[in-house]
RNA sequence: GCGGAUGUGGCGGAAUUGGCAGACGCGCUAGAUUUAGGUUCUAGUUCCGAGAGGAGUGGAGGUUCAAGUCCUCUCAUCCGCACCA
């Protein structure tokens, strides 16, 4: 052993043993309790961040800790392996998705075994290997059958010169591709959908389910499903039988109609538009629809519209009213058609305004005047408004919805903002759609017995001319039910189906008879912690409790929610230096910390952290890290630097820092090795309460500290603080000492593994740190012997004291009166009033 | 606009139920040790003040013997959603 801590040395040496032990095996004796910890499995993009080192740490500590405690834990790990940049890394450099793919993923698994977490490497899957997509597409079988998978037609942002779909955050601002510049169009194209909009109810409930999650995550699925309660009602055309339906939340309002709105999509357009209007409607309709999303939902621009020449008649006053089409009403939202109250609905007023529409007061405040100079939104009491006059607009919400119940035109609805989720991808790399179109059948599954549908692997990528798929000759095969020859989907799955599953296969990793063993699975479930990023806040956490719930009503799973507790961690931040003038960044290498100033023009820059990136020149290698101060320093800085769910500031002095701490252990723990204890006497000396009271608060703050709340930065300056108290005992020969520095080592284990276990073995220990019990506190240890009692004069500290602990209250208050600083304060004054709070202080009023 | 979160030393951050504000660390100051060091050790470090003392948790009020913590108002920053009828 080296008398300096050197942690190349020992980190990798130790790894290798723990492997050879399989000490990261995950036990199955079911007898313990189990304990399932899950980090946010990684985009194998070829290089870790430091992103990845935060999430992946903070897991390791959690299931380390675990382990010790006696809980049977699964700590797995595995690749969301499909998606663009490989098929890009295809098009750009000619070398095949998979083939990229996998040399990222080996790249990646060695650089995170260098970070010794305690991954079961056993249970580790890839999307995008056959053994995983088989049971993917698998699953969308499932939802086929139970009719939650669909196809329609659906208006989508279509790339002209890539000939493909994109996403929406693969547009620009100016709605833009990304990838070819070009100007996105819409496009109604048949696309796939999974039917989510069938959850929304129960997605929505069971976020009460979920006490261990972020209120903010929560809060924003539930702002996304966007429940409303409200009303549907049906004004009828003035010269059909056809009717159009409308939904509102405010169906008190709804003598207050002064007209009806159509978005330009919706179907009745073209029947209601009078020949005299139908050129400028085409116009209008043409015109939105070459608008992106983006564009057409843009902030505060004037709302855009024109009358159709149709007529509707108001259900409640038989009046006729003047049927628009404008582009602020979504076709997506409601019933694509919205009744137009000017006078209570701010977008409908600016609207009225703005084309000269009637404005018609139904509701005025209880106490104040009607006025037109803007929508009045509150509840108020109901006017002009037939047998519903003088209501209470609340009540008249639910007399307005029986009455238009009663006259059939018109029920209460409940709408949700949540639409359903688009999962075809015009891309290669993903796991393709399980189904054969067929001339004479129809849509027809690919039966179970042939799957997986592999991805063909001859295949020429141009970035040209739409998937590649559906050039070749794979996409002809005969047709399962009758033999005709028919068509494979050409389409791939968005790579979120695949991670939306992917924490029920690590029970039974290794499975080629189904997707996982449900009496594993469910054995293991839920996820006991789940720790990502709060990028997920909704995409891939509502999808995957969206699977679950798909997949417990089919019978494989026997719980409703897969993540019992979430940690959503921070951004590890770098410091960026920009010039504020030009807006370059400047890496800080060419920048004096001191007088940052711009090295070629020498303006002063702005000092700021921001979340690392290449563009930035402020992000961190890991690697260079881990060369430098070794994984246990990474690893107890990211801990102690800041608590897991805030943004990190990368600071080199204060890994320095968290360097000196495992260097003062490494010193405290040697020297104490070199100098054995003495037999230890029968009665403690005080200095030996002390260390041992030291010791035992170490214990119970470092464990109370990683329940619950995980606040690991805590925990850290726990152990500092007793290695502070270790370093300062006047007993270093007292059995007490050697209590200490174990105890120091076995709570240190799960933070610094490496060191832990290095200093461990010096002592004389023969078996891994890391299946030693965790340390239980003893309660009689944390009793001392004295307090300070704070003597405070009106509410303010005028001195303290010591007193004996067992103390009484009016011993207390006799001890605080005699005291010197009591006696300064009181002297000569009316003492009004004591007050004695035991174990801490006594107040004295006086006048 | 709607919704949410956060404001504590030079910096990151601690503070059970209202009970010593600033734990722990970084940085800084002084001293010691070392062949040297960006090593290690010792002491100090919220601000004002020589001191006694006073002020102090974004700001202004309030409740209380006592407020970072509870209440009212307000300001700032960040995040999410955004024509959802």
């Amino acid at each position: 052993m080296e008398s300096r801590y050197n942690p190349a040395a020992i980190e990798e040496k130790w790894q290798q043993i723990w492997a050879d032990l399989g000490l990261d095996k995950t036990q199955t004796d079911s007898a313990k309790q189990k304990f399932y910890a899950l980090s946010m499995f990684p985009y194998p993009s070829g290089s870790l961040h430091m992103g990845h080192v935060r999430n992946y740490v903070i897991t390791d500590v959690i299931a380390r800790q675990k382990r010790m405690q006696g809980y049977r834990v699964l700590h797995p790990m595995g690749w969301d392996a499909f998606g663009l940049p490989a098929e890009n890394a295809a098009i750009d450099r000619g070398i095949p998705p998979a083939k990229w793919t996998y040399q990222n993923i080996v790249q990646m698994r060695s650089q995170l075994q260098r970070l010794g977490l305690s991954i079961d490497w056993d249970r580790e899957v890839a999307t995008c290997s056959p053994e995983y997509y088989k049971w993917t597409q698998w699953i969308f079988l499932q939802f086929l059958k139970a009719g939650l998978a669909y196809q329609k037609e659906a208006a989508v942002n279509w790339d002209p010169i890539d000939q493909t779909v994109l996403a929406n955050e693969q547009v620009d601002s100016e709605g833009r591709s990304w990838r070819s510049g070009a100007k996105v169009e819409r496009k109604l194209l048949r696309q796939w959908f999974l039917k989510i909009t069938d959850y929304a109810e129960e997605l929505l409930n069971d976020l009460d389910k979920l006490p261990g999650w972020p209120d903010r995550v929560k809060l924003m699925q539930a702002n996304w499903i966007g429940k409303s309660i409200g009303a549907y009602l049906e004004f009828p055309l003035v010269d059909s039988d056809e009717k159009i339906g409308v939904y509102t939340t405010r169906p008190d309002t709804v003598y207050g109609v002064t007209y009806v709105v159509l978005a330009p999509e919706h179907p009745l357009t073209k029947r209601v538009t009078t020949p005299e209007q139908q050129a400028s409607v085409e116009a209008f309709v043409q015109e939105v629809a070459n608008q992106s999303e983006l564009e057409r939902t843009a902030e505060d621009k004037p709302k855009r519209g024109i009358p159709t020449g149709g007529k509707a008649i108001h259900p409640f006053t038989d009046e006729e009213i003047p049927i628009w089409i404008a582009d602020y009403v979504l076709y997506e939202y409601g019933t694509g058609a919205v009744m137009g109250v000017p006078a209570h609905d701010v977008r409908d007023f600016k609207f009225a305004q703005e084309k000269s529409l009637p404005i018609k007061v139904v509701i005025v405040p209880e106490n104040g005047d009607a006025s037109t100079l803007a929508a009045y939104t509150e509840p108020g009491i109901v006017v002009n408004s037939g047998e519903f006059d003088g209501m209470i607009s609340t009540n008249a919400k639910e007399a307005i919805v029986k009455h238009a119940e009663k006259h059939g035109f018109g029920n209460a609805r409940i709408q949700y903002r949540l639409r359903d989720w688009l999962i075809s991808r015009q891309r290669y790399w993903g796991a393709p759609i399980p189904v054969i179109h067929c001339p004479n059948c129809g849509i027809v599954p690919v039966p179970d017995e042939d799957l997986p549908v592999e991805l063909p692997e001859e295949v020429e990528f141009t970035g040209r001319g739409g998937s590649p798929l559906t050039q070749l000759d794979w996409v002809n095969v005969p047709c399962p039910t009758c033999g005709t020859p028919a068509k494979r989907e050409a389409d791939t799955m968005d790579t979120f189906i695949d991670s939306s599953w992917y924490y029920l296969r690590y029970p039974d990793a290794r499975n080629d008879q189904q997707a996982f063993d449900p009496a594993k699975t469910n054995d293991w479930m839920p996820v006991d912690q789940y720790v990502g990023g709060i990028e997920h806040a909704i995409l891939h956490l509502l999808y995957s409790r969206f699977f679950t719930k798909v997949l417990r009503d089919r019978g494989l799973l026997n719980f409703d929610e897969p993540f019992q507790r979430l940690l959503t961690q921070g951004m590890v931040q770098g410091i960026t230096y920009k010039n504020p003038v030009t807006g370059k960044y400047i890496a800080p290498a060419q920048v004096d910390p001191n007088d940052p100033k711009d090295p070629e023009t020498g303006e002063l820059l702005q000092v700021f952290y921001e979340k690392m990136s290449k563009s930035k020149y402020n992000g961190i290698d890991p690697e260079e890290v881990l060369a430098k101060y070794g994984v246990d320093t990474a690893r107890m800085f990211i801990l102690f630097k800041a608590p897991p769910e805030k943004d990190l500031e990368w600071e080199d002095a204060d890994v320095e820092g968290q360097f000196r701490f495992l260097n003062r252990v490494w010193r405290l723990v040697t020297d104490y090795s070199n100098q054995p204890a003495v037999a230890s006497q029968q009665a403690l000396t005080k200095p030996e309460k002390e260390l041992r009271r030291a010791i035992h608060t170490a214990i119970k703050a470092v464990s109370e500290d990683l329940e619950g709340e995980y606040q690991f930065n805590t925990a850290v300056s726990e152990l500092m603080k007793l290695s502070n108290a270790l370093a300062d005992a006047p007993c270093k020969d007292s059995a007490i000492y050697a209590e200490g520095i174990q105890s120091l080592l076995i709570l240190l284990a799960p933070f610094a593994p490496h060191i832990a276990e290095e200093l461990w073995h010096s002592l004389g220990n023969t078996e891994s740190i890391h299946i030693q019990p965790w340390l239980k506190y003893d309660e009689s240890a944390l009793v001392a012997d004295e307090i300070t009692l704070v003597v405070q004069i009106n509410g303010k500290k005028r001195g303290d004291l010591q007193v004996p602990a067992q103390a009484d209250k009016a011993e207390l208050e006799k001890f605080a009166r005699e005291s010197e600083a009591a006696q300064r304060y009181i002297e000569g004054k009316d003492v009004k009033k004591v007050i004695v709070v035991p174990g801490k202080l006594v107040n004295f009023v006086v006048g």
